[in-house]
DNA sequence: ACCTGAACACCGTTCAAGT
DNA sequence: ACCTGAACACCGTTCAAGT
């Protein structure tokens, strides 16, 4: 039976569940489907395109945030569960990151926020400021937390003091205050003239 | 005559000058010394501790900001002086980053970060937050930039349209304004209190 | 103290060929 | 359309041995 980019990436996102992001080589990937490693060649160019594509499956499942919610609430929404869906897999972090430098990823998930900042009422360079600045705080903290977990995983390192969660809590606090006081001097602004 | 870890470290930054971070093996490395690529685990135990020490290094210039600066923009003099520092080396966000990641980099800019905070006022928890919003973003934000810059070097791509400059500014205005803001709530409720 | 030679166990990718 | 066999040009790292 012949394989399809599904099963491609259900294999690969199996490797980071079991093992890492560094056991994810295609020779691994393709043994673990039964196949030679020149088959996934048919499937994805190469490397890069295909982790580009798990990347963005994983963080497909961040759709658009509950429309009841106030623009700065639907912000922290879609932050959360961003991260929510890039702890369920361990390294994903990692590998959204290269999908987005790449420049071969969707980088869907980012509309959702720039629909909310837009809603918010923020200018054009607020929004852009906002939504990279979130972006890359979910996406570089998390890094840090699975690459922390893989080595605790692996015994090369005791548990660590950090409490990701609460500092992430922290960080997007300041960023969504930044936004509403941003959007407040925007107003003043818009009033006076 | 014997070569010495700092001459490990330029060699590293020349490699990634000339050609990039793809290129920076310890084969490659070692080639550029004159030396076999075994003599590289004399001075360092594993590549992984030599790129922590490379990134280390590459940021080493930037120093405490000006005290007759005002808190906030000490943060902001700070941030843009790490910026910079990356952006003189090609891919060296990348470095950056998995060097804080592997937990083999000493981190010590977090310090400067940390300490024009502290004179802000803030709270240990805003300050947390405040440090890793700052820090994800220059890092992440210049990896994408740099990622990008490769990839218009080797003519695999035409250039793009962001403006990463800009789209920092606007980022990192937005964190100063939550900063600014969380601090100006933390001092209401002290009075209050 | 500092380095070399030789080897181990891997990589990503390509290309011709097979069904 | 989808895959295999064989090969190319690399990796990081280790270990014994050399000076």
């Amino acid at each position: 039976m012949a394989i399809t980019r599904t099963d491609v990436l259900a294999a690969a996102r199996e490797v980071l569940r079991r093992h890492s992001l560094a056991d994810l080589s295609m020779r691994r990937l393709a043994t673990e489907l039964g196949v030679s490693p020149n088959a996934l060649y048919w499937h994805y160019p190469d490397k890069q395109t295909l982790l580009a594509a798990l990347g963005d499956d994983i963080l497909a499942d961040v759709t658009a945030p509950a429309d009841d919610l106030e623009w700065d609430e639907r912000l922290e929404s879609v932050a959360r569960a961003m991260r929510a869906s890039l702890c369920a897999v361990p390294d994903s972090a990692e590998v959204v990151s290269s999908g987005w430098s790449s420049g071969l990823s969707t980088m869907a998930v980012l509309d959702h926020l720039t629909d909310a900042a837009r809603d918010g009422g923020l200018s054009a360079s607020a929004r852009r400021g906002l939504v990279t600045a979130i972006a890359q705080l979910v996406i570089g903290l998390t890094i840090e937390q699975q690459t922390r977990q893989q080595m605790e995983r692996l015994g090369v390192t005791g548990p660590g003091d950090r409490d990701y969660d609460a500092e992430f809590a922290d960080a997007l606090a300041i960023v969504l205050a930044g936004a509403r006081q941003v959007r407040a001097a925007q107003t003043v602004a818009t009033a006076a003239s």
